[in-house]
DNA sequence: AAAACATATTAACGTATGGTTATATGGTCA
DNA sequence: TGACCATATAACCATACGTTAATATGTTTT
């Protein structure tokens, strides 16, 4: 009971939520999160950090880089929570932002060449200034 | 995204777990559902009035009894959740106690004939102290 | 009507939680 | 080595949440 309660809040958080529906597609570093939501670091690193914990995600240091993923051996309370979530969460128009975000995020790097954090979030702020094309 | 979070908060509180894993079986009033969890009675309306302004129960008033059941028009996204928290959560002891506490509760209501709350929370509560026969 | 009972509501309190700012850790490259 | 970059951790604040105790509402019964 008590272990379904904590998936659960960590469920209940939309940086979270977003966080997880965004990993679910891709794997990605912190910086590239936290420019894709526009969110701060800190608040990345901690929330990616609980659900580390809870066996949600996992991570992978490359260099200076630590990429999360959605871990492959996830609880399977949470699998099948975060499964219908999923579902639920399809036609939601905050992820769907936020998947836009990412393949602007994943463009920018192909040109570039790198995930510098600096130019990289400055880039992504500018492009939610300027909702883009649409 | 508001929505979403608000149906996960709402699901994460073990008591109105709990209330919603019993009305899924049966509908219930207040008063039962005091005495199968063994809360207090504002705890129970309280929380249950909760859930039935997010639309997950609905309420009938039978004299001045109040009675409870899972919403019929739930709406999709809290079905679809609930229905997989019912999977996750279908060997979870706590949730077998109450089971076992609702089959006592319908055979104590058999023999005395009415719902009343003093006699009844009594009787749950010394079932409670005193395990039964499991 | 009054009394008894079932439920709802309110206020109050302690605790947990999300978020920010500031700082520390750890890695890379000059 | 030192400067720089990415991430983690700590301290802190405001807000939200669960729970209780006290009280109110509404229903039935006498």
């Amino acid at each position: 009971m008590k272990e379904i309660e904590r998936t659960m809040k960590l469920l209940s958080d939309p940086t979270r939520l977003r966080m997880l529906m965004l990993l679910s597609k891709k794997e990605l570093c912190v910086c590239q999160v936290m420019g894709i939501l526009g969110v701060s670091q800190p608040l990345v690193s901690r929330n990616l950090n609980l659900m580390s914990d809870a066996g949600f995600v996992s991570e992978r240091r490359v260099g200076k880089l630590v990429f999360y993923s959605l871990n492959r051996r996830m609880p399977l309370a949470a699998r099948k929570i975060i499964g219908s979530l999923k579902e639920v969460l399809k036609t939601n128009s905050t992820l769907a932002a936020d998947l836009e975000s990412l393949r602007d995020c994943e463009e920018f790097q192909r040109k570039t060449g790198k995930c510098d954090m600096k130019t990289f979030t400055a880039f992504m702020a500018k492009r939610r200034r300027k909702p883009a094309s649409q």
